[in-house]
DNA sequence: GATATAACTTGCTTTTTACAAGTTATATCG
DNA sequence: CGATATAACTTGTAAAAAGCAAGTTATATC
């Protein structure tokens, strides 16, 4: 990668929001955050979608240039970093809620995931307060098998 | 492009949803079609992102595989095409939605733009029915020269 | 001191995107 | 009616990005 921080030449918000984090491997990497209160390299790269070593790096340089989130060494174990969302990528919470909305009426739905939709439609302020604290909303899915 | 339709195959909803509309180019043709209203092949092209004639192609077969948009023949011009959102690409609206009003609170604005911003937090719902009745809800920037 | 862990980086292959030019079907103009 | 124009693509190729495997650095544990 070239520049970390994209130019943002056109006036429009979308274009402006779809810039900063909307591909595939970033919006993932903020539903981790989000859902299931992952913060370290290692727990992204455990998630089902596989991503790439080189490319998770390059996501999380991404979005910490953009502000998105911060990057600090663990004070517990000081070969690790930890990734925190900042506000300016908490407030990112309801496009990923609007997404999950989204979804949910386009496909299939595990018990697990129709409680917390569930939740989304009746008590979206919990939901968002949840995230904000940094409390995940979804018990993480099982780590795949060899990782 | 091999396959036009994904093959979703991991159950969150996040990344159902990121498969489906998560890339640059798709959020900007439905943001075309939501904002401005577009609806044809030339219309699209004429958006000043500048987008490839074969991206532009692929991403609208993959939209109407995926039951988000349809092509239809236009009647007064039996060389265009007109593509319209189905309801299911109606309800991406809220994730459009979102995505403008985060970038509201981190890009500069223009005064065209902070009107509908006010509205979408003051007449959601307003806004939102326009999207379904398919009515333009900014008006259009100018074309690029040479078009 | 040797091995392990966490977070990357590097080199290379494959896939996707971007750009320019060409094609097909329909419409308009003289 | 033939010539030119328009709308919506498709094709070929070069450039960029993603994906994969192996290697590196710093810290921790045995």
């Amino acid at each position: 990668m070239k520049t970390e921080v994209k130019k943002h030449d056109s006036d429009c918000l979308v274009a402006y929001g779809v810039d900063t984090f909307g591909d595939r491997w970033t919006l993932l990497v903020l539903r981790d955050m989000m859902l299931y209160g992952k913060r370290r390299y290692n727990e992204f790269l455990a998630s089902e979608e596989q991503i790439a070593t080189n490319i998770l790096a390059a996501r999380l340089k991404h979005l910490e240039c953009e502000g998105i989130l911060t990057k600090e060494r663990d004070p517990e174990n000081r070969r690790s970093y930890v990734y925190r969302l900042t506000d300016k990528g908490i407030r990112l919470a309801p496009v990923i809620l609007e997404i999950m909305r989204w979804s949910s009426h386009h496909s299939k739905i595990t018990a697990r995931r129709r409680k917390l939709l569930d939740r989304i439609e009746h008590d979206r302020d919990g939901v968002l307060a949840d995230i904000r604290a940094a409390r995940p909303i979804l018990p993480p899915p099982p780590a795949r098998a060899g990782v």
